[in-house]
DNA sequence: GTCTATAGTCTGATAGAC
DNA sequence: GTCTATCAGACTATAGAC
């Protein structure tokens, strides 16, 4: 157990902490006693708790665009966004939490200023790639046709942070496949 | 100034303050400042937060239905889905807020647990009420067909209530406009 | 690096005067 | 009904021993 350790600890459980409990519901008690160290501990690698938020959010940001970017470019449109909904989905582990940035993004006005553009980052940078996915779906006809695709990829993404929510209030996963069936089902209906 | 006065006042400003900073995001002090008095006569009224937390729930709740409701049955399904978004759109008052549904869905692991039932039969209200308004557009064809009203109902209230969370995070309301614009583009796109 | 000890602040909540 | 005064507990954060 060398430095690198306890610190990749402390973030990996900050972000699940403010995944389930939200950035103010939870402690540096809390933390320190999953990892069992003290509460000074932790302040030796993050003196404020605000710089604890931003490692937290930096990690899992770099970490959600390694996966998201890794999905292979042959894929349909249809496939990627199905995978995306998986991605979603393992996110919010058995419907106890939500995405790191929806979790942020409702704590927003009881945060440290510094946080708002690293999450308006990550909410574009999701954004930008559902609407590139929305374009190919236009191309490759795997997807319904979209008039405009960042609109869509807009209200598509705010559909997954809410149903992430919702099925957490409902400890039901099955949330999470609504706001795709729903795209889908204009194609079915089509071809019914 | 009687019993009556001081006791809405502090539903009033509690519903405000859970829908900007969220049910652990401001004090009985704060809640105090604001209509000028000391955090001991709040506890007169609601002796533990808890209390507060479900009058303010319960008449938040009481409101919205009579709104929802109060719409003419002689509309088109079109027209009371974008007098819901105008609603939804007041709610958040110039971006700063969300919906109270979503802003203690957003919290639900620090709540008080009885307040789980008040929040999942708000959210169930909304989605019916949805879902009878889109079986409605089936009929009136004022809005595309919709192969399953339920699950696109759940599906347009996460898009709602992802896009209020964006549009504070932006400060920007037209991402309210996005769920709807979306749903509409199959039309017009069909029309074109 | 991790600890003990503690400072200083905020929190929800209570007792009792008026 | 509203106040003053006060409590016990939790919180972030710091100083300094080891």
């Amino acid at each position: 157990m060398n430095t690198e350790s306890t610190r990749n600890q402390l973030i990996a459980h900050a972000q699940r902490l403010i995944q389930t409990r939200g950035y103010n519901g939870f402690s540096y008690r809390d933390l320190a006693q999953l990892i069992g160290i003290k509460t000074a501990s932790i302040h030796y690698y993050f003196p404020q708790k605000e710089d604890l938020l931003l490692a937290a959010v930096q990690e899992y940001r770099a970490r959600w665009n390694r996966h998201v970017e890794s999905m292979p470019g042959s894929l349909t449109a249809a496939q990627k966004l199905q995978r995306y909904v998986d991605l979603c989905t393992e996110a919010i582990g058995s419907a106890e939490g939500v995405c790191l940035g929806s979790a942020l993004a409702a704590d927003l006005m009881t945060l440290p200023g510094c946080v708002r553009k690293d999450l308006q980052d990550f909410y574009r940078a999701n954004e930008t790639w559902l609407a590139g996915v929305l374009e190919q779906g236009n191309r490759d006809e795997s997807l319904p046709e979209q008039a405009d695709p960042q609109a869509a990829a807009r209200s598509f993404y705010a559909a997954i942070q809410g149903a992430q929510i919702s099925a957490r209030l409902f400890k039901n996963s099955d949330r999470l496949k609504d706001p795709l069936d729903t795209l889908n089902s204009i194609e079915i209906h089509a071809a019914a």
